[in-house]
DNA sequence: ACAGCGACTGAAAACGTTTACAGATAGTGG
DNA sequence: CCACTATCTGTAAACGTTTTCAGTCGCTGT
């Protein structure tokens, strides 16, 4: 047994008769006399050799791992970045790191400070609100970081970011436009950026359609299935009467629909439900939820592919895309022409 | 401007004016005169600097990273213990390293292999099959695994599984007790450990009624909804005719009960539906979904602490712990009495 | 004044690789 | 048979830490 730790290049070495860098060349495919090359080989499979990741990376420099760094897995829309920004970084040879932030400020700050231990070569980042202390932090990050969401055009970093206002607008307008008069709007909250800008659009497409807003048609809570549910009792029961909501994301959504099925309305006869995000969760449910796709997947692939990028040459100027949201109408906000009383 | 990379423990040392070595033992609070802690704190301060985490684990010999490997992070189900494993890990300072195997056998198998490499200091798996590779490369891994799901006894493993036979025989006793009587099960494919356990758990419960399983009656197709909705399509068309669904998974019972409302079905007054797991997706559409938790979360959390408490100490016998099941009765599978004509 | 002691410090080795450099070996042409 | 070259090989340094070991220093007690 030749025990004393797992296999290293020195056992190899010694096995095969040979120095450690004959077998760091044989093992990293550079020239080597096919004798060598055949003995080196026979003693790293005898022995099961592993490299050593770690070493590899002190060495090089490069750990062949990546960041992303989200709130809170559980949200499906993460989900789904998380699916394609593995898929990239995969077949590009990386490792994932997976952070969840619980969107406290402080670990969010603390994320991108820890690029500086060399654990990961680059970030990816979605922070939900965008403190000054995020762009102080920013733009001294000790590696390239792609931030998924909207950042003031002097930070030097890269960002993709979704149109959330012209998402917002698309499914208010479409309500507006199958006849829907009173559109109630569950938000998030209006402190964080997607909280701010789904209001925009959905103002703005009120006005487009002549209606004037009603605040007792808004809900600002938080975004989740059970805030949903509470928000639109506690609309439903006040008396303001909708006959549509649009929803700053799916799970509120289906909290909504909850709500109203609990007091007795018909989806979409008597109310017309609107998503935002396209998340699975409007594949699953019945009626299949109208929603506005923005194009999580694409922000995922994106940042993932624009951060290799960065990696492969760091030359370059920071970059911002945007992703165009897309209008997904299903059975939730079906007309109630031929089917309502 | 100090350049050539980031700050090190050399450019701390040659600024303070002492050795690396008590630069060392500052930063790691072990004894030194206050004179020297002073010195060495304000030069770390000025260069900003962050100890490289990758040197610390060539020569600590640990990364203070996990692995954690699933199929698809698009399941619900491992969307629960990640979030549960994240919190266990993290709370002990680790990293969570994400992996996805797409359920392919040779990836599963390269993850475990991968421990070798030193990457991360233990792995925590979750495998679909367990083939006889599987328990080779389990046996012979370069570092501590825990399994989710069953394992043979005399694999020398931690593991954590599911009572997924009890826990079908609870979901189908609950509807041939609440007056089922045509129970059809939707199930994932049959060589998958949850596949095979589910349909014994059911077919053992209809045993215990006296019910006569009917072939006709059962579907397997794959883990997933639009699976099930075509499988739900095809039982509902073939003339069947159930009153009830048990279905794997609770994607599958969404699938089948949007087949259901398509075919002008009422649930649950026409047909009972009954899913498994009892992921956020029962708890999010209308009807809310009955179903069975298998304790995913808590499966996490369970696999999360064994893996640490090996990485504290290695000495003890492989353990082996099962999670009960538990049904959560929502109102999709709601007796037909009062509500039926 | 000196042995003894304790607290602190620095030099150096170690973790497992990769790689620059120089030395060795073999092969070629004259 | 020798000079030259091309190819291969081994030594040693480097990556950034931690830690052992042997000092060095100043203090105490006698």
């Amino acid at each position: 047994m030749p025990e004393g730790g797992p296999p290293t290049i020195v056992s190899i070495a010694e096995r095969a008769g040979v120095s450690i860098a004959s077998v760091s060349r044989v093992l990293n495919g550079v020239g080597a006399r096919p004798e060598t090359v055949r003995r080196v080989e026979r003693a790293a499979a005898e022995l099961g050799y592993v490299p050593n990741a770690v070493a590899q990376s002190l060495k090089g420099g490069r750990t062949k791992q990546l960041t992303f760094a989200m709130q809170d897995i559980g949200n499906p829309v993460y989900v789904a970045m998380v699916r394609q920004i593995q898929a990239v970084t995969r077949a590009a040879g990386y490792r994932l790191l997976l952070h969840s932030t619980d969107a406290v400020l402080e670990e969010e700050l603390a994320v991108v400070r820890s690029l500086g231990d060399r654990t990961s070569d680059g970030l990816i980042l979605c922070p939900i609100r965008i403190t000054p202390e995020h762009i102080e932090v920013l733009k001294s990050a000790a590696g390239p970081v792609v931030v998924i969401g909207s950042l003031p055009g002097d930070v030097p970093v890269d960002a993709v970011a979704a149109d959330s206002v012209t998402g917002a607008r698309l499914a208010v307008t479409h309500l507006a436009e199958t006849g829907r008069e009173r559109i109630a709007f569950l938000n998030g909250p209006l402190d964080t950026v997607p909280g701010h800008n789904r209001r925009q659009g959905y103002l703005k497409a009120l006005a487009d359609h002549g209606i004037v807003p009603e605040p007792a048609l808004e809900r600002a809570t938080s975004f989740g299935l059970a805030a949903g549910r509470a928000a639109m009792l506690d609309l439903l029961d006040s008396g303001a009467a909708p006959d549509a909501v649009f929803c700053a994301n799916d799970q509120l959504a289906l909290g909504a629909g909850q709500a109203a099925h609990e007091r007795g309305l018909r989806i979409p006869e008597d109310l017309a439900l609107v998503g935002m995000d396209d998340s699975e969760l409007a594949r699953a449910g019945w009626p299949p939820l109208t929603s506005v796709d923005l194009g999580s997947e694409e922000r995922g692939r994106t940042a993932a592919r624009m951060l290799l990028e960065r990696l492969a040459q760091d030359a370059t100027a920071a970059r911002r895309i945007t992703t165009a949201p897309r209008l997904v109408v299903r059975a939730s906000s079906a007309s109630r022409r031929g089917s309502a009383s």
